[in-house]
DNA sequence: GCATTATTTGGACAATTGTCCTAATCATGC
DNA sequence: GCATGATTAGGACAATTGTCCAAATAATGC
């Protein structure tokens, strides 16, 4: 069945576009060159451009868990799980230096256009949350954990941020060491 | 001579709409109604978009140097000058949860447009760096001034990122109290 | 091999975009 | 009160936008 995975190849492009240049400036024209469709096929499948932000939204929420979901297989200590998410900067540092946070700069352009899925993209940053609550928890921070979820989580935005503006791989690198610091200064003042 | 207040209310209402609703997102009929000219007067004053975006950053240029300039002299400690800064994040907290930060959000959306301008936005966020910057080295701190610098200003957008995204002003004012907290103890780490 | 869907195509559509021009109106100096 | 230049108005323009449709083609079940 040709549907599912035209349907499919058209999300991701549009998710990247989405990403690269803002959702906004994106067209359906874009999109459906990029895919190799026409622009008539397009509208078979998404029948405005709200519904393709939508599943773009779905799509970026379900690889955001399975990522979350992946960290936990592969590392059993709550501070290495932590410290993989923070790293994501470096990682993708190329990316952000480029184009920003996707999550970040999403919900901020959603903001701008008042849009109905605003809340649906903050569900992405509320899964972030969520996760390193969870892991804060496991560390045996109680009534902190959700505290100091929102603090990484603000904080590695606001290095996004800076870095989209400044493209500064130098700052990145050190504020990812800030953050792995302050992570390991919550951790021993667990242990009193 | 009606033609500078006409070109600067035009700015005026440029520069708000722009904040609010995003530069791709505003267009010429937007700005020309709501300052009550004709679109045809509109180019007399801007041949193109990009003056406009042009005439916008400059106004921000200038307004932010007036600032930066009031705290300094309204307070003439750093520390309470630095803090002044920080509280922007709460005199501002209603705009903020509704459309980010002003400096943060046009120069995401820039980056993404991978537009000309991209660097003249950034030099708001220079401004900003290069004062707080200096504060520091009011306080003592030589060679970290300008990492705390970079450090305060990519905590406050990272709190203005999820304020954003989470409409959450509690959050707001517990981080705002927390930056205040750690400029305490950079500033009594700086006397020993 | 035929009938019925599923999929794709190319283009129509009204509205809006940034840009540009001409003609009218205004203010000012003499 | 007239001439000159500054300012404004209104609309033309080609291109692009999101949306939608009818017809062609491909795939599938019987």
């Amino acid at each position: 069945m040709a549907s599912a995975s035209t349907r499919h190849n058209i999300i991701e492009i549009a998710d990247d576009l989405f990403y690269r240049g803002g959702f906004e400036a994106t067209s359906f024209a874009d999109i459906a060159v990029k895919a190799g469709i026409s622009r008539g096929n397009f509208y078979y499948y998404f029948k405005t451009k709200d519904e393709i932000l939508d599943a773009v939204i779905d799509r970026r929420l379900q690889r955001t868990r399975a990522m979350l979901d992946g960290w936990e297989a592969q590392a059993p200590k709550p501070r290495e799980r932590i410290v993989a998410f923070i790293e994501l900067l470096i990682a993708n540092r190329a990316p952000i230096m480029a184009h920003g946070c996707p999550v970040g700069t999403l919900c901020a352009e959603l903001a701008k256009l008042d849009h109905v899925h605003q809340e649906r993209a903050a569900e992405i940053f509320g899964l972030f949350a969520h996760w390193l609550e969870k892991q804060f928890r496991v560390l045996g921070a109680d009534e902190a954990a959700r505290e100091w979820a929102l603090h990484v989580l603000a904080w590695s935005q606001g290095v996004a941020s800076l870095a989209t503006a400044f493209k500064d791989e130098e700052f990145i690198r050190r504020e990812v060491a800030d953050i792995a610091g302050w992570l390991d200064g919550r951790i021993a003042s667990l242990s009193n």
